[in-house]
DNA sequence: ATGAACTTGACTTAATCAGTCGGGTATCCT
DNA sequence: AGGATACCCGACTGATTAAGTCAAGTTCAT
């Protein structure tokens, strides 16, 4: 029960496109040295993204990525989906069968409890949208945090470039 | 982002018990059965469940496991706590420096939507307990199930046992 | 046409998961 | 007492997945 660091870089790097691009397409180069996460393997992320129209890739020299649509419309949940092994897949044995057709002992009616888990994780992923996080957007709509990291959220701007080196940080 | 088998597994035995002791102690043996768990992977799994307190051991012949405590009292997030790798664990590079603190470009503002997501996911699971799932309890006060899903609740009771083959289930 | 930048797929390595094995120890029943 | 039943514990293995790398492209702006 855990995010994949696929996952969580993933969002990250659309959130540093979020943040970086003012309309010209940002190079997974720039953002492997801001976020510290290897080019290549970004590259590897980058394709399903693409492929899931999060990203538009600009091809050529000052290519690079741009958000194929506003940030406001890109939910972290969509992002995740993208890169991470699905939460929920199927309860029961019989895939024609669904949840609530099906009676073995206690088997199904927990296996219900994993289905209703998935929703609400995606429920609140998707309530989330790129626009939210990235310091652009207008802090108050951000679903659910706490004061203390709104304020964070806010601050943000202040601080786009910090010291380059500290970047060593965990996942995050 | 997946729940492993040993959770899934750990939630269904503790659900077997509260369904099938009357007091008595539950041997593994009957639950390997009932559930097609084997045996020597459901011996594994109880260490943490008697350590954490959910289960009670009864040693000797007609010996077995017992729920340590009410089944109302008892959480799925409990069970899945005990058995699983902790979905949030620290987001930033040291553990001194709580999320509110930390400023790494956008590492951390995305950090903070593991954490909450983990809130989020533990509030759901502790919102359930091991009565609300099994049959000897009032299916109204399952938080959330859709109707549908309480009315199989409700019969569950008359299906107690059905024929012990189909039993191949997924983990589910 | 040349170089910056993306594209693709195969490959390596390390970790985790699922499940097994074997040899204990405690308790009950007769 | 002495099996039989059942839990207890630690080590082990095989399969899968995750994380990260490599090499050899293709595309496009200038």
């Amino acid at each position: 029960m855990q995010v994949s660091s696929k996952g969580k870089y993933s969002v990250r790097a659309v959130l540093d496109i979020a943040q970086h691009s003012d309309g010209a397409p940002v190079p997974l180069a720039a953002i492997s040295q801001r976020e510290g996460i290897s080019l290549l393997f970004l590259e590897q992320l980058f394709q399903p993204l693409r492929k899931g129209n999060i990203v538009k890739s600009v091809r050529g020299s000052h290519g690079g990525y741009v958000l194929a649509r506003d940030a406001s419309e890109i939910t972290i949940g969509e992002v995740l989906r993208l890169v991470e092994s699905p939460l929920y897949t199927s309860s029961c044995f019989s895939k024609e069968e669904s949840v609530d057709d099906c009676r073995i002992s206690s088997s199904c009616i927990s296996g219900a409890i994993w289905k209703q888990l998935a929703e609400h994780v995606d429920n609140f992923l998707d309530s989330i949208t790129v626009a939210d996080l990235s310091n652009k957007a207008k802090p108050e709509i951000v679903y659910g945090l706490r004061a203390k990291s709104r304020r964070i959220l806010a601050d943000q701007r202040e601080i786009a470039e910090s010291s380059p080196e500290q970047r060593e940080a965990e996942v995050a």
